[in-house]
RNA sequence: GGCCCCUUGGUCAAGCGGUUAAGACGCGGCCCUCUCAAGGCCGAAUCAUGGGUUCGAUUCCCGUAGGGGUCACCA
């Protein structure tokens, strides 16, 4: 008997390997190409970290004209949830990125190189798991969780390094006939790979982004097919990355102590290498530490979160292409009306530290994106947000030529307004354009410098009286308001009063904020000619008169 | 704890042996025909630390400290 034999018994109907190599030939791909994945687990929701990542990998897919896979991890069956893969296809259209190939939703998928979801790929990990024990490079083991643990604890108790490896690997010796006889018996085994590193010696590497690594080699026998058939994330890396023939392995940095076992794995399966790009995590500064960022206490990091806010998604997935090249914004800037693929995304530099997220810099980025849009973009999306979240905003857009009317003031210009940075500002910054909203606050505004009511009521009345007309263009609006001033003895203009401030009780600014108060309840809006041009004249004079009378 | 990685202003960061150490966000001030938002101008603020190497170190080497990752039949 030999391994041979050993390895038909185990996987008797395996294929040979031979025919998934040319199941899955060399993709003929330009010079350059990179064929890059993203593999996330199914595991309930998506993570800002992996939205990165899939922004980072179709980037670079598309920018050197190679493939962009969607392969789904799904090898530990505990761990699953209902529709996780379409959660994940669907969160991740949400920002636009759509992948070449792999899950397009929960069963269906495109392209040649599949399945691309790991547990309907059971039959290929087991034909390569029986070529390397029939090469004597992998090994049924027999050891229980019980046997595991209790090595464990002689490996702490000693303070050795733990783990499954050299004379603590029992039955990485048994012969093929000890081995056979196991496994008729219905002992209860799994597959390790027989390591053949050893720690005193070190391995060099580089790494795309943290360049060069030194790693003492791999001598674990790792697991590599489970008792329930599948494989171990590491034994699925080497084998789908091969047969997907991807070039550029973009993932997380946990992963890069791995590296010696990777690595190794390529070798003994005969697969050439591919190389590596380890990404730093996005982090999250608490109580001065900085750790990475997650779903349980950081609500920041669910992808959810960022279309509950109404915060666009443009506008994240700007921020977060800028923290993997953050020249991206001085290219933005140089470029503003090209389109963010023209942007060069180089993988290299890639910072090697994780950054701290920061909202108010995301925030910034929404701003300026928002400030872009037509007021037709920003009334749909308003729309479309409020359907969702806000029943209250919605009503108010309903009257969809009002709503564009007041999407359109200070819009569109060379200077547009930058006050909304997410959907959910937008009731609060409008609400006072309509009448019912309006009219519902009690209006017990509070005035700024002049807050005397009588004095209030006496510069509404005469604006009312003898200077308001809805007609008159922008200018003629002003110089009245400045005529205004001067009647009731305020400065005309705001540097005369400047220059001497102990010779008016105002200027024409005191006089404009008590016309804006008034009409808007706020301090602090737009510009008042705009809003009283949408408001129109009936509803300025009924909210002038509502002060007065009151 | 072992192994590995990281460390430039509050944050993101450029820099790659000689620089007045960019830029962005944030912060402060001033300006701009009315308040904001914006825009313009100005400003405060950074090379973790100790040793080397060198004519010269933010940059190269070693140590220290701090932070992060990893040590599963999870990925």
């Amino acid at each position: 008997m030999d391994y041979k034999d050993l390895a038909n018994l185990i996987f008797p109907d395996a294929k040979p390997i031979s025919y998934y190599e040319e199941k899955y030939p060399e993709r003929n791909l330009p010079e350059g190409a990179m064929v890059v994945r993203f593999a996330p687990s199914p595991t309930g929701y998506v993570h800002i970290g992996g939205l990165y990542q899939s922004i980072i990998c179709t980037t670079i897919a598309r920018q050197t004209k190679g493939v962009s896979i969607l392969r789904i991890e799904d090898t530990d069956q505990k761990r699953l949830i209902e529709n996780g893969v379409i959660q994940i296809v669907e969160a991740v259209k949400d920002f636009g990125i759509v992948f070449d190939e792999g899950m397009i939703n929960e069963t269906e998928e495109k392209g040649l190189y599949g399945p691309y979801k790991q547990s309907a790929r059971k039959d290929i990990y087991q034909a390569f798991a029986k070529y390397l024990i029939e090469q004597g490079k992998a090994y049924p083991c027999f050891a229980t969780t019980e046997e595991l643990e209790e090595m464990r604890k002689k490996q702490e108790a000693a303070k050795i390094r733990p783990g499954y490896y050299g004379v603590w690997a029992k039955y990485r010796n048994l012969t093929v006939e000890e081995a056979t006889e196991k496994i008729k018996s219905g002992e209860p085994y799994i597959i390790r790979f027989k390591s053949m590193g050893n720690e005193e010696r070190k391995i060099r590497h580089h790494d795309i982004i943290k360049g060069n690594v030194e790693f003492p080699e791999n001598d674990q026998d790792i697991v590599i097919i489970k008792a329930d058939g599948l494989p171990t994330y590491h034994f699925a890396h080497a084998v789908d990355d091969h047969l997907m023939r991807v070039t550029h392995v973009i993932r997380a940095d946990e992963w890069l102590s791995s590296i010696p076992l990777h690595l190794e794995l390529f070798k003994a399966l005969g697969f050439q290498v591919p190389k590596y790009a380890h990404t730093s995590a996005i982090l999250k500064e608490d109580n001065g530490k900085k750790r990475k960022i997650s779903k349980r206490k950081d609500p920041e990091a669910a992808v959810s979160y960022y279309h509950e806010e109404g915060i666009p998604a443009e506008a994240v997935y700007q921020y977060l292409l800028n923290i993997a090249n953050s020249s991206f914004e001085t290219w933005r800037r140089a470029n503003p009306d090209k389109d963010i693929s023209e942007f060069k995304f180089e993988l290299n530099k890639m910072s090697v530290s994780g950054a701290i997220f920061d909202m108010v810099k995301l925030l910034d980025i929404a701003k300026n994106v928002i400030s872009t849009y037509s007021k037709e973009k920003v009334y749909e999306n308003a729309l479309n947000w409020a359907k969702r979240y806000d029943k209250e905003l919605e009503e108010m857009l309903q009257d969809k030529d009002y709503s564009l009317k007041v999407f359109g003031i200070e819009r569109g210009t060379t200077k547009p307004r930058k006050d909304i940075a997410k959907w959910s500002d937008i009731k609060n910054i409008i609400y006072y354009m309509y009448d019912e909203k309006f009219f519902a606050e009690d209006n017990n505004f509070e005035y700024a410098k002049i807050n005397d009511k009588e004095e209030i009521r006496k510069i509404l009345s005469i604006y009312l009286q003898k200077y308001f007309d809805i007609n008159d263009d922008k200018q003629t609006w002003f110089n009245k308001l400045k005529d205004l001033s001067e009647e009731l003895g305020y400065a005309r203009e705001v540097k005369i009063f400047k220059q001497e401030p102990e010779k008016w009780p105002g200027h024409v600014g005191d006089i404009s904020t008590v016309l804006r108060v008034a009409l808007t309840g706020k301090q602090q809006t737009p510009d008042l000619y705009e809003i009283m041009q949408v408001i129109g004249k009936e509803s300025v004079e009924k909210r002038i008169k509502n002060i007065i009378e009151k």
